[in-house]
DNA sequence: CGGCATCCCGCAAGATACTG
DNA sequence: CAGTATCTTGCGGGATGCCG
């Protein structure tokens, strides 16, 4: 754990300053709640060891338009989470497969995929219980 | 997996109209990516099964407000993830505990958040190699 | 103490159009 | 085919101030 916990308790209110920047748990976050990152994840781990190309991948992954996919892509490259490949043709042929690093964060995001299939209906119902208690 | 892969597939372009807003696994990361989700339900499981208070929280999530501590623990209780004790003091005094389906969901994010601090430190190695190649 | 109401801003992300 | 470029908007979230 390299969050934060044991400091601050004592210095009360130095708050706005340091923040978290570096909190590796944020960052990770910050990307998987990208609304695409986990699902460009998930479709690609899918397929690996595999390729898929960028149209496969769009019809893979059912809203996601055009740009969106491309910024989700180029950022897990860029993040060495999947690796680019361009079959020098014409019209080129662009193919995408997750590193072994990408692959690795799959068992986690199944993980919570997994829990989220399990309990989303309860906590669904949960939200119209408290709905319905909000209008009394 | 009640996410979807095989339709659509064949229909080609009909994108744009069921969209997805009923994925489980969507729903959750829109939660958990929203930026203080996880950070509350962290440090609410490691006080469980104690409780904690409104302030206690606050001093123990460093950076956030007043307003995204209030926003983020009112969506836990509406998700039925917390649970809401008021002392009727005066003034009074607000408690704050996981409930077991919250408790259920901090072993995912444990995982992913281990998966963050082991490898968090390797992507801002790739981020910087690309930007490097970038600039060439 | 533990909020809620209000105002405001930046950025993620959608729509549309163009290119190698 | 696989992208960029540009414009635009929604809303997440910060700051501030008031209330029971």
């Amino acid at each position: 754990m390299t969050t934060y916990e044991s400091t601050y308790e004592t210095t009360g209110d130095r708050r706005g300053d340091l923040l978290d920047p570096l909190c590796p748990t944020r960052q990770l976050l910050d990307r998987v709640g990208a609304k695409w990152t986990s699902m460009a994840v998930k479709v690609l781990a899918e397929a690996a060891p595999g390729e898929l190309r960028f149209a496969e991948l769009r019809r893979r992954i059912p809203g996601i338009s055009q740009k969106m996919l491309s910024v989700t892509l180029q950022s897990l490259v860029r993040d060495g989470l999947a690796e680019r490949r361009v079959e020098p043709t014409v019209p080129p042929a662009v193919h995408y497969r997750l590193t072994d690093l990408g692959l690795s964060l799959e068992g986690p995001l199944a993980a919570l995929r997994e829990w989220a299939e399990t309990h989303m209906a309860q906590i669904d119902r949960n939200n119209r219980l408290a709905e319905e208690v909000g209008r009394s």
